[in-house]
RNA sequence: GGAGAGGUGGGUGAGUGGCUGAAACCACCGGUUUGCUAAACCGACGACGGGAGCAAUCCUGUCCACGAGUUCGAAUCUCGUCCUCUCCGCCA
């Protein structure tokens, strides 16, 4: 959530960068300023009344050591006036922080000035463009098709065993599998991200540290009988591990990565969006998490970038980077920039990565902060973007490079799968 | 699943009703000493909020897992919740 320093600070910047997300604050940023106003009198007000009672409280225990019983029994009276209209200012206060964190969390994160205008995905800005397109001729497969040719992927025993939306990976489809993600992470560790193992289910508050709870509930498979949820990604238990931590000076920046399957109920999707591969309830990404002082955060998040489309080009695909417009950026970030790589036999564009920068919006809430130069705590940056989620990969790699003897395994995936072409 | 113990500051850990935001030790930070390092010594050392001040700073409230209660007064007593550890059982 945004902080109430930042909303004082600067209230009509925040309403018109909000405009940009298509999101409406002036009603809330002008109610959340009225009310820190009262909260702040109401603070003073309390204080006092507390300050009053505790002298009170004290000067009591005195009396009743020196034996003087009567005027003791006499403060005793006046606390008990007192404290009940001390009561009810501090439940006034306390009523008033509560309504200010409800409005603070259903306030948008401010986009950055480099986010574009725009209401739909109609209105993201292609940014760059790289790879080659393949030539396939017109009888090309799209990758259902060829994980089933090769028997590299069963969707019904998924069905089967499971439900729609987790395949099964089987021979060569599950070494390839293997390969990517080892391939991500040792990538990742180059690039000098420290690779994490992080458990797959977290409990409510970690889910609360990250934002999906308590809006986005019905996104994630929910393990009742003991309360916890399964991550939608590794971001969850990654960034988590800083919530509620001050980070000292020289442990920043810190450069996570961490492979996880992920889970996802993807509730209402349908149609060709979740033909085959491309969107699954299960699926496996690496993720690589960043927190950054403020004044390294876009560096960071350039740095980020060039590593995934590092990726992208050693994997061969042909790749293009969206800068999300105001209206199609999560709700958390500042800034969002999507890859997709080219599915050439669906003839569509998948997203196989989003790169995000949350400047101080997600760690506000979990808490994460450093310890700045002038001993002062601050509020971290934090950042994160798959490097890379799997599936789309792999529909991609599948029609993008089936030839007549097969699939061309690429070049740096070869030491990983032990074969250079599914036949 | 059964039985027991426990949750205090960055860490270890003292504290059973007022003088405790919290002893002591360790770590970190500043300084003295030193050819350098180490050691020794001295000092500072929690978070969050409010007020005053240009500022250094000063004043003030809250916080000893979380929530409620008892009391003039709670880290300390009562209740509930959550979590951790140990032993037994089961088990990759």
């Amino acid at each position: 959530m945004l902080t109430l320093q930042q909303i004082k600070e600067n209230p009509e910047q925040i309403v018109a960068r909000l405009a940009v997300k298509g999101f409406d604050g002036k009603e809330a940023i002008e109610r959340i300023i009225a009310l820190d106003e009262s909260r702040r009198q109401l603070q003073l007000k309390n204080d006092n009344a507390a300050a009053e009672l505790k002298k009170l409280a004290a000067s009591i225990g005195s009396l009743m050591k020196n034996g003087q019983k009567e005027e003791a029994d006499k403060a005793k009276e006046t606390v008990a006036t007192l404290k009940e209209s001390q009561k009810a200012i501090a439940d006034e206060l306390a009523e008033t922080e509560h309504t200010i964190t409800e409005i603070l969390l259903s306030i948008p994160n401010v986009p950055c000035a480099m986010v574009p205008e725009g209401r739909t995905a109609e209105d993201n800005v292609v940014e760059k463009t790289g790879g080659e397109m393949p030539n396939l001729p017109e009888d090309a497969l799209p990758h259902w098709e060829l994980a089933k040719k090769y028997n590299l992927i069963d969707f019904d025993l998924g069905v089967k065993i499971t439900g729609a939306g987790f395949p099964v990976y089987i021979g060569k489809g599950a070494k390839l599998q293997r390969a990517l993600i080892q391939f991500f992470l040792d990538e990742a560790s180059k690039a000098g991200y420290v690779e994490i193992q992080p458990p797959y289910v977290v409990n409510e508050a970690s889910g609360y540290g990250t934002g999906q709870l308590p809006d986005k509930e019905g996104q994630m498979y929910h393990v009742t009988l003991d309360n916890l949820y399964l991550i939608p990604t590794a971001e969850v238990p990654v960034t988590n591990l800083y919530r509620d931590v001050i980070l000292s000076d020289d442990r920043l920046p810190v450069k996570n990565c961490a492979y996880s399957a992920c889970f996802r109920r993807e509730a209402g999707s349908y149609g060709k969006d979740v033909r085959g591969l491309n969107r699954l309830h299960q699926f496996d990404k690496v993720e690589i998490v960043r927190i950054e002082k403020p004044e390294n955060s876009y560096a960071a998040l350039e740095e980020m970038k060039d590593h995934v489309q590092g990726l992208l080009e050693k994997l061969g695909l042909p790749w293009h980077i969206l800068r999300l417009c105001g209206g199609d950026m999560s709700f958390t970030s500042a800034i969002t920039f999507d890859f997709e790589v080219f599915s050439a036999a669906q003839k569509r564009w998948l997203e196989v990565s989003s790169v995000s920068n949350f400047e101080t919006y997600q760690a506000n809430r979990l808490k994460c902060r450093y310890r700045a130069e002038d001993k002062k705590t601050r509020l971290c940056h934090t950042l994160n973007g798959s490097a890379l989620a799997l599936p789309r990969i792999v529909a991609a790699l599948l029609e993008n490079n089936q030839t007549p003897e097969g699939i061309v395994v690429p070049e740096c995936l070869r030491k990983y799968t032990g074969f250079d072409i599914i036949d």
